[in-house]
DNA sequence: TTCTGACTTTGGACTAGTTCCAAGCTTGGG
DNA sequence: CCCAAGCTTGGAACTAGTCCAAAGTCAGAA
């Protein structure tokens, strides 16, 4: 992720601490934050943060590619840093957490003859069950 | 769907002209509908229906599993009144029209060693991709 | 180093979509 | 036909997100 900036800077975006910061609180594996999360958390970095920055910032990760959006409950939706490698979601419906699982080339086909004509360029998939965690509590 | 009205009488539903206008309105194939439009559609047989109820109704009927709540855009939900039949869902990425596609078993099952221990119960897809229409618009 | 213009950030107002609520109305069993 | 339980209503409230004009800051040029 440390060199998502550098990539950011050879783009010709400008370095401010805001992006900086937002960058940094999108790190590591299985991140899913909501904007919201992310503005909080950005904001225990560097107080005076706006959540239009976060919303700006997100919003151009996202364009550029570096940063997948993700709504798997028709609420918030979530910023994923995982955006290199191809995945799917798994989501626990009792307490919301979020994995990733990487793709499967073999999963992915829509049979051509259901596919109503569609020229065909992305598929998403969430599945949805119950984590190990609250299999246990239940 | 006319046989709607009679199981949700079984289930102890009472049956109101409200009702049975949304029922009536979330008819057909392909039928995706947001809340709005099930609203403005349904004032059209029933002047003085109001919001809040199309939003009772709605939710009834994805709590009695009798409509899905289908979410491909991250705005308003969609109902979607094919609910017996196992299907997923084909979005043009243009004009955002939806159609169901059926379910085929084979696409559906998540590697077991990627599944970090869930127990899955269900999976959503949705294939993106131009339709025909779009494709020839280009 | 300083200047400077283009790019960024900011807070607050605004919108869309949805939920909540208390008051009044209807349905259908008795 | 009565009436209690259940339903509907309009409006206020809430959540997530967008927009805007003014003020601030980065980084290349001098």
């Amino acid at each position: 992720m440390s060199d998502l900036l550098a990539r950011l800077r050879d783009r010709g975006w400008r370095l401010t601490a805001q992006r900086r910061v937002v960058a940094e609180v999108l790190n590591g594996e299985h991140v899913h934050l909501t904007a919201d999360e992310v503005h909080s958390r950005a904001g225990a970095l560097l107080p005076e943060i706006s959540r239009a920055t976060v919303y700006n910032t997100l919003g151009e990760l996202v364009a550029l590619g570096e940063v997948l959006e993700v709504n798997t409950d028709g609420r918030a939706k979530r910023y994923d840093p995982n955006a290199r490698r191809a995945h799917h979601h798994l989501v626990c419906t009792r307490c919301h957490t979020i994995r990733d699982v990487p793709a499967d080339p073999r999963t992915e086909v829509l049979p051509a003859e259901s596919g109503f004509g569609f020229a065909i360029s992305g598929v998403e998939i969430t599945y949805r069950g119950l984590c190990p965690d609250c299999q246990n509590a239940s």
